[in-house]
DNA sequence: TGATCTCGAT
């Protein structure tokens, strides 16, 4: 029924730890959507509900991967049959479906999907904040301020999401004074912002060289009392590094603790690849260690400006090329592949320094990778 | 809990 590598996914996530039987269904479902087998994964749904294990969060995988696969009507189709399986068909649910049309780019079929339900199940905030999070994605700013006025219509008052949301659209578009505008207004109308207002306007900022006005974002939230996540330090490394202040850019690295922050995935990925812009290489390699302390575990992204790093120096010391290599080791015996341009410019080095045993490894260890991966 | 996220070179 099933193909020997999808059990291959189930028994190595079994080895991560213990796993309730309905989450390796849904696991599943998700992985066989993922390769777009979708008679098999409907196959799955049936056998699933002759034991009674479909609850919304396998529908909504179901409905997520359809939508990904650009196959919206057939995502609405399995709302409307959800009936069938056993899943109430609620706003919850419809909430679902708009979430992963808007997600995976079609903000159109999310509204019409809307109003052929409205009238049957009572939407509540988040229904209409789905839509304007889809239209401004869109840049569709017209349509998105539609549905805020029906919204209130509805007895709902905008609320920090749906400030936000026009926010980023306006910093996408580096239209500052508007996003700057809009979390005024949004302060007048008693709407307070949170962190993740403060991330998107801040980190736009930096992304457009303006870095005073984005340090000055991170003033402003301190005055409002609102309190950093580790999503917006690493958001505030990212620029410090970006803009050449790397001595800033560790000294709140190393304020985090202070502040009670705990450093995750993201912040370390930040720090190392500041750290490896700037060429410091025996700080990357001492973050690298350090994560590990932390049970931080690396992914293939924390290795990928390390490998690069190390593959940039045109003339490679023998030291520099042992620890290319390592790295490239890491990133596979973790289970992951290097990205072909990364192998291309290991092999490139190797060959000039005509190191035909290492290379041979590197080969060896980009074949294993590949055939090791199971999606 | 609906909104943010580090992927650079063109």
């Amino acid at each position: 029924m099933i193909g020997f590598p999808l059990w291959g996914v189930i028994w190595a996530k079994n080895q991560t730890g213990y796993i309730h039987t309905l989450e390796i269904y849904d696991s599943m479902v998700d992985v066989l959507g993922k390769r777009k087998k979708f008679c098999l994964m409907w196959g799955l749904v049936k056998e699933m509900e002759l034991k009674g294990y479909i609850s919304l969060v396998t529908m909504s995988k179901v409905m997520r991967r359809l939508a990904r696969a650009g196959q919206y009507e057939d995502a609405i189709e399995a709302f409307r049959g959800m009936e069938n399986f056993g899943v109430s068909k609620d706003i919850e649910a419809l909430n679902t479906l708009m979430d992963a049309l808007v997600k995976e780019g079609s903000v159109e079929h999310a509204h019409s999907v809307f109003m052929e339900f409205k009238d049957c199940m009572p939407a509540d905030p988040r229904s209409f904040n789905i839509l304007i999070h889809g239209y401004c994605k869109a840049r569709k700013l017209d349509d998105a301020r539609k549905i805020m006025d029906e919204m209130e219509k509805h007895g709902f008052q905008p609320n920090v999401v749906s400030y936000s949301c026009f926010i980023e659209s306006y910093c996408k578009s580096k239209d500052f004074r508007n996003a700057n505008a809009t979390l005024d207004e949004m302060q007048e109308k008693g709407c307070k912002p949170n962190v993740i207002t403060y991330t998107i306007i801040m980190l736009a900022l930096g992304k457009a060289k303006q870095v005073n006005e984005a340090l000055e974002v991170y003033d402003k939230m301190k005055r409002n009392e609102c309190v950093p996540d580790s999503s917006f330090y690493s958001s505030l490394i990212y620029i410090l590094g970006q803009s050449g202040r790397l001595k800033d850019a560790w000294d709140v690295f190393e304020d985090m603790e202070k502040q009670g922050i705990r450093r995750d995935l993201l912040t370390y990925k930040t720090m190392i690849t500041s750290a490896c812009n700037h060429s410091q290489e025996d700080n990357a390699l001492k973050l690298l260690q350090r994560m590990e302390e932390d049970s931080c575990k690396p992914d293939i992204q924390t290795y990928a400006p390390l490998l690069k790093m190390c593959c940039k120096k045109k003339r490679m010391k023998n030291g520099k090329l042992e620890h290319a290599c390592f790295f490239f080791k890491e990133t596979v015996l973790k289970g992951m592949i290097p990205e072909d341009g990364t192998y291309k410019m290991l092999l490139e080095v190797l060959e000039k320094n005509d190191t035909t045993e290492a290379k041979e490894k590197i080969q060896k260890l980009m074949l294993r990778a590949k055939g090791q991966n199971p999606i």
